[in-house]
DNA sequence: TGTACATCAGTGAACGCGCGTTCACTGATGTAC
DNA sequence: TGTACATCAGTGAACGCGCGTTCACTGATGTAC
């Protein structure tokens, strides 16, 4: 086994809690600079925790069970950026708008997590992102109550347009050698049409 | 090593390149049943062809010569079942539906090569997929000659819809405990409204 | 027609790797007396 | 204040696995004479 990159200070009995913590830091470090799902190995996450890859046992069943947690945490973290992104605009298609432009750029920045939100977990059908569609519904419904929406069925719109932002990050990440309009605009243009929104 | 499943036909001197297209073939079948890029190993596709994995290296340089090789010919067999779809459709409209349909359900039918195709491998941009973003802009500057799509650029509006399309794959089959629209509905709604079609 | 030979598709053993997971353990810390 | 003890976070060695890749080889086939 290599060396440990980073010496550990082992955490004072009662305190092992926070390993947890320091786990799943290293594991989205790891995500965002591979930006491959499978890079997050036990080992992997271990080591560059300056930690032995049994110590990670303690606290997640197996490597699913890990995998699981950092799906909730960054679906946890996307939604709080889109709230952040959103907050405060009195205008619901601004803030619609608002919620879309950071789900495209977080997605594209964490790319790594991104993917792995995305990714069927043990042939588990993946739920955590059921509630990505449900926060957006209601952004959708908003703009529908302001009579700035033109859509007689808000889920099903939804739907269409959180997969076609999906579509958006992962192609272009994936086609990087084609001419693909500027980010801020291609999600502009899905959004509004898919929605069929007034400005 | 287990025993292969297949017991395999040696071939005749000047013939072992037989041996490629059922390597392809093989491949796809794995990629089909796993629906997961990672289950394509040369071990993998040796042992479902009932040959040793060494075989491989006559007709594929590596692993990743091999997956280059597989997203090539799953693009090409996508833009035929495309071409078949669209063929003979007078109303240019029709025929672009007719294409985006192909894709999604082709994509949900052989979803591990959907998802192979769009992969990187080993860092690579992925160029197989952009000769799909060609067709599909012929098809839509059909509709602009024609006056049924209202798109001033068509390039950039294809590069959406693509990747809704995409989107909307490689979503609903991994968050498959959301009641998703019919897949039907979701390409029609999504291709009219982002091209602007119309009926 | 018969025989020696060259070809080359595919074999089988071997290598080193990183992985998930298990297990008995160690040793610093906090606590009870 | 000092000492014995229990706790438990984390260690280190070990396991078996499937993988990509290499290498020297084998043996059926086609060909030259």
């Amino acid at each position: 086994m290599t060396r440990p990159a980073v010496s550990h200070q082992r955490n004072k009995p009662g305190e092992g809690s926070r390993l947890r913590g320091r786990i799943i830091a290293a594991a989205f470090e790891i995500l965002d600079e591979e930006a491959t799902v499978d890079a997050v190995t036990l080992r992997a996450v271990a080591r560059r925790m300056g930690v032995t890859a049994p110590a990670l046992y303690g606290h997640f069943r197996d490597l699913n069970d890990l995998r699981g947690e950092l799906q909730r945490t960054a679906f946890a973290d996307l939604h709080a950026a889109c709230d952040e992104a959103a907050g405060g605009m009195e205008d619901p298609v601004r803030a619609l708008l608002a919620r879309c432009q950071t789900i495209a750029t977080w997605g594209i920045e964490h790319l790594g997590r991104y993917r792995l939100m995305f990714t069927k977990i043990d042939g588990v059908p993946n739920v955590a992102g059921q509630a990505s569609v449900d926060r957006l519904v209601a952004a959708v419904e908003e703009c529908v109550s302001a009579r700035r929406c033109d859509s007689d069925d808000p889920q099903t719109d939804t739907a269409h347009l959180l997969a076609a932002l999906n579509g958006l990050v992962l192609t272009r990440t994936v086609m990087d050698g084609f001419p693909w309009p500027a980010l801020t605009r291609a999600v502009h243009d899905i959004a509004t049409r898919i929605l069929r929104l007034a400005p």
